[in-house]
DNA sequence: CGCTTCTTGCTGCAGTGCAACATAAAAAGG
DNA sequence: CCTTTTTATGTTGCACTGCAGCAAGAAGCG
């Protein structure tokens, strides 16, 4: 695997086939809402879809906006109780640092942690493996006899991208 | 040093010389500032001392309710520019996972990462040393051609404490 | 069909955070 | 010492975030 196929896997490439990632995307929140029995309703996919087609992250004012039509708006919490079902099923991610959601469009594995890069300038958001982070985080949680729970951290910097610009 | 007082420094025991603890964090930031030419004035150290003595992360409003007295309240932004004076001078903390700020105990030395290990249980916010982590981080994001910035990590778990009882 | 459970719609509100402008206080300069 | 400039505080007001609580509708099940 060369290092530019590397990096489309963590940024996505501003010219990659959307297309395909969002309907792959969808076809596995389908799948993984099937194996657990959740029901993916038309909300909650379209809330799911309008999260995809950005692949940054969204507050949750910008997602309604983005979700209107002439039919009008969805209500705050209808958004909200949307992404908190997506979020119970891994299938979407809080940016903490911005009050701000993003589509995951990967497979967790369970309780792997999660490092996502946050690009200050264009705002992309890439998740990074965090193997070897996770084990320093570990053995420096424990030395405090701290238990670590949220397999999850959020740092910002620029993305290869936007230096490249 | 032993194992305890190694604890000690990452969270505060809950029967640790308080008084002592909260005048050595303010002549600190006295001298911090000092050096800098920065003026402390009466209601930023009286928002800093607001933070020590709860040793947790308070929200703004919180900081505003503990910081009320006969002669009334101050206002929201009046608590947020004190806030923001003490962040930019390194003196305080905010906890983007909880809309909180806290009250920095140590020395950061310039761009050092910090790692916050945050009690789900009991609120706790202790600092642990992450030369590791940041290690692992930057190897991380160089991977992915990302330049990181931001050196603050949080993770949430069970404190040594709480886990005692 | 009737019951339970899940989902959505609706109203309202509390917490967060700051812009914009006015005023006071302190530092700098002559 | 007084004027000018900078810095800090006061006041009003508002936009954004996030959700509680209740009512109504839809889906699954015996």
């Amino acid at each position: 695997m060369g290092v530019k196929t590397m990096l489309r896997a963590i940024f996505p490439a501003p010219d990659h086939d959307h297309k395909r990632c969002t309907s792959t995307a969808i076809a596995h929140a389908e799948a993984r809402c099937a194996a657990r029995a959740q029901r993916l309703t038309p909300i909650r996919r379209h809330v799911l879809e309008t999260l995809l087609a950005s692949h940054n992250p969204l507050g949750a004012y910008e997602i309604i906006e983005r979700m209107a039509d002439k039919k009008g708006r969805p209500a705050p919490i209808t958004v909200y109780r949307a992404l908190d079902f997506l979020r119970d099923n891994g299938l979407v991610h809080r940016i903490e640092s911005r009050n701000a959601f993003v589509a995951c469009v990967h497979n967790h594995s369970g309780d792997a942690l999660i490092v996502f890069l946050i690009c200050e300038r264009c705002g992309a958001v890439g998740e990074s493996p965090g193997d070897a982070v996770a084990q320093a985080l570990k053995a420096s949680s424990r030395a405090a006899g701290f238990s670590p729970k949220s397999p999850l951290i959020e740092i910002v910097g620029i993305c290869s991208h936007c230096r490249q610009r």
